[in-house]
DNA sequence: CGGTCTCCTTTGGGATCCAAAATATGTATT
DNA sequence: AATACATATTTTGGATCCCAAAGGAGACCG
């Protein structure tokens, strides 16, 4: 029987989660034997899933240094969302002529558990409590679902790896705020995918597109005004541990 | 002083350009040992490579079989076209406000050198001489150029980084017949390179996002026509050494 | 001709070892 | 006290040797 993954794999996708999944703040620095230590493998595994991960951009080598996780700056997010703009509105567009009945069924019942915790967000938004980051999790994965129908429908791997990677330059949970002032934000975003799920349930791929265009590009300026009132987050921890 | 860089990326770097220059043809299969023999080093940095390469999606890791360089189908050199047009042209509309005039200058130059190239290939194939292919690659690189005038002025990083990747979804040399049909595709090519000039000298970002998109799926048509022309190339030469 | 059982090659990975590079630490000097 | 210098420590990049297990190539057999 084929073992079908490397530990190298294995390491780089468990370290990949946590990067991007905000576990490991950008700007640390992985130490080879540590991580050698916690998956209980040898330095040679670890050091190939680190190529791995240099290699997607998510970890920057710094010979004779280290290994340290990148952080993105404000440039590099809004780049990463008008990239994603462009390459959804492609995909939907792609996806509204072969989108089956199944395929709608499954558009909606994304959209109705987006409705639901949007619903929920912006109560929780109103009432100021205390702010439970999974719902926002939730919400961003409630999200991507929503898309991930699309992209399936498209049937475009490529476009739908570098949206996929574009998206995930997010910094996970612990980065939401439940001001009011974003409320009606959260709003349009559930607004802007009915409409999608509209145009394209109406055959429309041009008006499709148009509408994942814009819904990525203002769900990107939400994002950054989420994270703006944050505060940007860690600064540069040196070379220490 | 630091090192600046190590064996692995070296390695990675030089198999990057033989694969995607076409010098290793897809479906090769990379041995390790005679890599590190190759490049005279231990198996270790050659691994840390060849995972590098493989992220990158130039090569398939196959646990306990080997590495192989992967080949692309049809549908992927489109999918690719597909997204390079769009990433071009939001490229483009970023960039034409922000051209000075050292860039449409630089712009005009590699213009100019394109349509030099473009009536030397028309000449020779209507001449139908010997196919001379170093003639089409200096023709793609002057293309190339063109295009990398309006990626620097445009300063998107990460979109210069997607789009470059997914053009060199290429062959390289080897795959240019000089078929006449193929003569007003060519000049074709190089007027739209003039109107997108012209589009960005008169400061439409929008007419010269259409133009950009327009002509990156018309060159992929084109570049599907030349290789359905030639012939799809290798195919699959199982696990022979 | 199809199925099984060796033998060989290659991979994935571990263990050690070493030189060079960075960093940290301590000491001397002004 | 602040700076410069020298030394010690850590960590990386890499080599080398090693081994188990997977896959492929016959050889052998029914």
């Amino acid at each position: 029987m084929s073992t079908l993954s490397t530990k190298a794999d294995d390491i780089a996708r468990v370290l990949e989660d946590e990067i991007v999944g905000g576990a490991i703040v950008p700007g640390t620095v992985l130490r080879q034997e540590q991580l050698s230590e916690r998956f209980d493998v040898s330095r040679t595994p670890v050091r190939e899933a680190l190529r791995r991960l240099a290699a997607l951009g998510l970890v920057t080598f710094e010979p004779n240094r280290g290994v340290r996780v990148r952080s993105i700056s404000p440039a590099e997010l809004r780049e990463a969302h008008l990239v994603r703009a462009e390459l959804e509105a492609l995909a939907t567009e792609v996806a509204t002529p072969r989108m089956t009945a199944a395929d709608l069924v499954a558009l909606d019942e994304a959209e109705r558990r987006f409705s639901e915790l949007t619903l929920e967000l912006r109560d929780q938004a109103r009432r100021s409590e205390a702010r439970d980051s999974s719902l926002f999790v939730e919400w961003m994965q409630a999200n991507y679902a929503f898309h991930d129908v699309i992209y399936a429908a498209a049937a475009m791997p490529l476009v739908e790896r570098l949206a996929k990677s574009a998206r995930r330059t997010f910094i996970g949970d612990r980065v939401w705020s439940a001001r009011v002032e974003l409320d009606e934000l959260y709003a349009k975003n559930d607004l802007q995918h009915r409409a999608i799920r509209e145009a394209i349930a109406a055959g429309s791929a041009a008006g499709a597109r148009l509408l994942a265009r814009e819904h990525v590009l203002s769900s990107g300026r939400l994002i950054e005004m989420v994270i703006e009132s944050v505060g940007g987050g860690g600064r540069d921890p040196g070379w220490g541990s």
